[in-house]
DNA sequence: CGCTGTGTTGAGGAAGATCAAGCGCCGTGG
DNA sequence: CCACGGCGCTTGATCTTCCTCAACACAGCG
C-alpha cells in the first residue's frame, strides 16, 4: 500500500503490480522495472471517480494498491459494479471507445501509467493475455448474474477474487482482504443489499465463508467451487 | 450468405465482414482484401460447436456469415448465452487463454481465418478497436442482466444488436434478421423462454416490437431507449 | 404419419425486492 | 466530554417478478 518504486526495484516480486505481470508473462517484472519509473503515479481518493462516463480514455491505467470498479449508474438509482479491479490490474483495451460507465475508486488507489506499451514487447504481450483473462472473467460475471441464485454468485464471485488477488501475491489461498461493503456486494451482485446480508448469513451457517473487518476466509473451498460450478482462468 | 470471395472483392463494402473492418478503421475492407482471400473459410452447422470449452484458441477468426455465441452449461443443464457475434465480429482476445464456455453456432456459420494480424498494421487496429467495443458490449451486457426488468432488458439487447447488424451493413435502422429463437433469448436475458413470450406480448401491444419470422422491427426506437437506458457504443 | 422444435397459455410457487426500523461504530463538532 | 449524524449491518413483514410445471396448437420434416 505504501511501497514505493524505489522498494519495488529492491524487492523483487512483492508488489502486486510486478507479481501479477510475472504471472502474465515471466520475464515482465524485470522489464517494467526499467521503464516504469518514470511514469507519475496517481492517487485517487475512494468514492472518487478515476474516469467519468463520456470519457474517452487515452492512456493505458494499471492499478498499483487499493480497488477500483467500472459501475454504471441508472437515471432513477440503480447502480450495476460491472467489473471490478484490484492490484496488480491493466485498464488499457478502452482506448479509443468512449465510456459509458465510470472509473470509481471503492478504496484509495494509486495508478501507474504503463504508456505506450508497445515499446516494450514484454509488456505488450502480458497486456495482450491480461485483456484475455479480463475478458473471461467478463463471460462468467455474465453467466453468474444471467442464470445463477445468490449464493451461487456469491460463491463465485469469492472465487475469483481469491485467485485473481493470489495471482498478485495478495492472499493465500484461503484467507483475503475484500475492502467492499454488502451494499458494494449487492451491485456487484446484482442483488438488495438487504438480501446479500441474508445469503452471507446463510453461508456463515454453513461453515462456507467467514467475513469480519474487511478480511474474507474462505474454510473449505472445494465446497464453494462445487456449489459455483467455478473453473479457475488458466492461461494456455 | 453465400457470397464467395470473389465477389467480394467486386463489390467493396457490401459484405458484412468488410463494412464492419471498414467502420472500425478506414482503408482496412481495401487492405483486408489482399491477404485474406488466401486463407480458407470454414463452415459450420447450425447448433454445433465451433469451439470447445476446455480449449485453447489459436487463431484469430472472423464471422463472414451467420450468428453464433459464447455460451455457458452448467451441469444442471441452465445455460447461459453470455456473448453474441454477428457477421463481421472478430474472436481473436482469447488467444492464450483456456475457454470456460464453448462457441456455438446459432445458426449455420462461415469463419474466416485472419491470422496473423500483426502482418498487417491496419488490420490489426481494427481488431483492437473491435476488441475495445466487445468489451463495452460485455459491460452492457452484465448492467443489463444485474439491474434491469425483463422489458428493459429485451428492449436494451434489441438496441444492441440494431447498432451493430447496421455496422456490418446489415438491417435499416428499423429493421433487420434476428435468428433467434425464444428460448435463445431466454438463455441470453437470463430470464424463461416464457417468460420471454410474455414480456415480448407486452412489447407487441405497447407497440415497441413486431417480430414475424426471424423479421425485427423497432417501430419506436426512441422510446425503446428510454426503456432501456440504452446510450450506443461510440468510436472515440 | 408421428416426431421434434417452436410458440403460446394457465395455475401455483419461490427467490428476491421493497419498506421500515433499530443497533453499534466512529468521526465531528459543540 | 458528550451529543450528533452518517454509515454499515441486521432483522421483520409484505409484495411482485419471475420461475416451474403442465398442456396444447402448429409447422416442418423424415
Amino acid at each position: 500500500m505504501t511501497a514505493t518504486i524505489r522498494q519495488l526495484r529492491a524487492r523483487p516480486v512483492d508488489d502486486p503490480l510486478r507479481c501479477r505481470l510475472e504471472a502474465l508473462v515471466p520475464g515482465t517484472a524485470d522489464a517494467i522495472a526499467l521503464g516504469i519509473h518514470r511514469k507519475p503515479t496517481r492517487t485517487i481518493r475512494a468514492r472518487r471517480e478515476i474516469m467519468r462516463e463520456g470519457e474517452c480514455p487515452a492512456a493505458t491505467l494499471a492499478i498499483q494498491s487499493g480497488w477500483a470498479a467500472f459501475a454504471r449508474h441508472f437515471p432513477d438509482g440503480r447502480r450495476q459494479i460491472q467489473h471490478r479491479l484490484v492490484p496488480g490490474d491493466i485498464v488499457g483495451l478502452g482506448r479509443g471507445v468512449t465510456l459509458t460507465s465510470s472509473l470509481l475508486a471503492l478504496t484509495p488507489v494509486t495508478l501507474i501509467e504503463l504508456d505506450p506499451p508497445a515499446a516494450e514487447p514484454l509488456l505488450e504481450r502480458a497486456t495482450r493475455r491480461h485483456a484475455a483473462l479480463t475478458l473471461q472473467h467478463m463471460l462468467n460475471a455474465v453467466a453468474r448474474l444471467g442464470r445463477q441464485s445468490a449464493q451461487e454468485r456469491f460463491a463465485h464471485l469469492l472465487l475469483e477474487l481469491r485467485d485473481r488477488l493470489r495471482m498478485a501475491g495478495l492472499g493465500d489461498g484461503a484467507r483475503f482482504e475484500m475492502p467492499l461493503t454488502q451494499e458494494m456486494l449487492a451491485d456487484t451482485l446484482g442483488l438488495t443489499s438487504v438480501h446479500v446480508n441474508r445469503t452471507l448469513q446463510t453461508m456463515r451457517q454453513q461453515s462456507l465463508v467467514t467475513l469480519r473487518e474487511r478480511e474474507v476466509g474462505l474454510p473449505d473451498v472445494a465446497a464453494l467451487a462445487r456449489i459455483a460450478d467455478y473453473q479457475p482462468p488458466v492461461l494456455g
